[in-house]
DNA sequence: GTCTATAACCTGATAGAC
DNA sequence: GTCTATCAGGTTATAGAC
């Protein structure tokens, strides 16, 4: 109960008690999420943020600057977690896949639309991200050092996109899975819970493989 | 030598044997999963069919229902080729993750962005989809039945999950490892023939775990 | 069937009043 | 800072000549 007032205390503030500018980050975040930057009209995101239009391009000048602003940010959540843990050199192996699926499969369940908002706006428009991303930084990581360690035999790169993608896919096929039906949003977030403990087993066997 | 020649010549075909009808199906498909509907115009289409853009009118009628068009053989590709195997009652478990990493993987190189591009458009529309994939054929298949027998205790949506993560991930991350400057085209292409030995043998590994 | 010309509408952005 | 009104350009779709 508490804990509702609370979220509802939360909302509150972000529909009034926000300067301009904020709203309209806000707003645009959603907007931009929800349907891609091509299909976003500026006219939706004034409206969303509840003012005029003419406010957004006072405050960012034109609608490229204003997604440019919200994908840094974005790309910053998504690549952002990955490379501290990947990095540090005070954890195991099996610390970094457990802490991994772990903090990011929390982070995805905040924010789901996430992964597949950036590798959309990627693939329709890859000139904008050219050396954007911190992609070396996670292949060189302290992790593919452990991983040589261990199975030298193993690509690192097979690995690390395992990983990945028991940690991530399920979010990029969730659209399809509520499109379809399958099941509910509830019985989702329950079966992301169960991978976060599965994920760095299921990593280990591989590890032991053969 | 024959190959090459052969390939040239059906390109040719490509760009002028062809009726016009099917020459604006080809270029309306390219220019969709290149640039997503939203940022699609149907001048693009016309141009890249090198017709008039009042015939893509006449023979389609609107560029949403070319869309439709496109979209309803892409769903086909991309959700077709998994059922089939998946209920094919003469194949082992083990045959049947073989042969799904195999031609799924040889599909997508012919036809990497598909996924992305459907995922994509189902984000950003998913109203236009609901009830059109067959994903409860594949979630109560014949490998449900075989996976439930030998192993009880995994839910068969983690592991129906995992393979397709597997196979599938990759050819999603295509556009930031190329964006990030990873590898080459080359490097991805035979790291995903690599994969198709691989994933078999990995998820045999999650079916031994424990 | 194919083209040119244009209608009808929409979108990002700005001018100018308050 | 915030609004209304409007411009300039672009987009889908169609009318009508050939």
């Amino acid at each position: 109960m508490a804990y509702l007032a609370d979220k509802m205390a939360k909302k509150k503030i972000v529909e009034a008690d926000l300067s301009t500018e904020e709203k309209i980050k806000q707003a645009a975040q959603k907007v931009f999420m929800k349907k891609g930057y091509a299909a976003t009209r500026t006219r939706d995101i004034a409206e969303e943020a509840g003012i005029n239009l003419a406010l957004l391009n006072y405050y960012f000048r034109s609608k490229e600057k204003l997604f440019e602003l919200i994908m840094i940010e974005k790309l910053g959540n998504f690549f952002g977690a990955i490379a501290p843990i990947l990095n540090n050199e005070n954890l195991s192996l099996e610390q970094k896949m457990t802490q991994l699926s772990g903090s990011y499969i929390d982070m995805l369940n905040e924010n789901p639309e996430l992964p597949l908002f950036i590798l959309s706006e990627i693939r329709y428009n890859p000139d904008r991200f050219a050396n954007r991303m911190p992609l070396q930084k996670i292949v060189e990581s302290h992790l593919t050092k452990q991983l040589h360690d261990k199975r030298p035999d193993l690509h690192p790169l097979h690995f690390l996109m395992n990983l990945l993608a028991m940690t991530v896919f399920p979010f990029i096929m969730k659209p399809v899975i509520h499109a379809a039906g399958v099941f509910s949003e509830k019985t989702f977030v329950a079966k992301m819970e169960e991978r976060k403990q599965l994920i760095p087993r299921w990593m280990s066997a591989l590890l032991r493989m053969k």
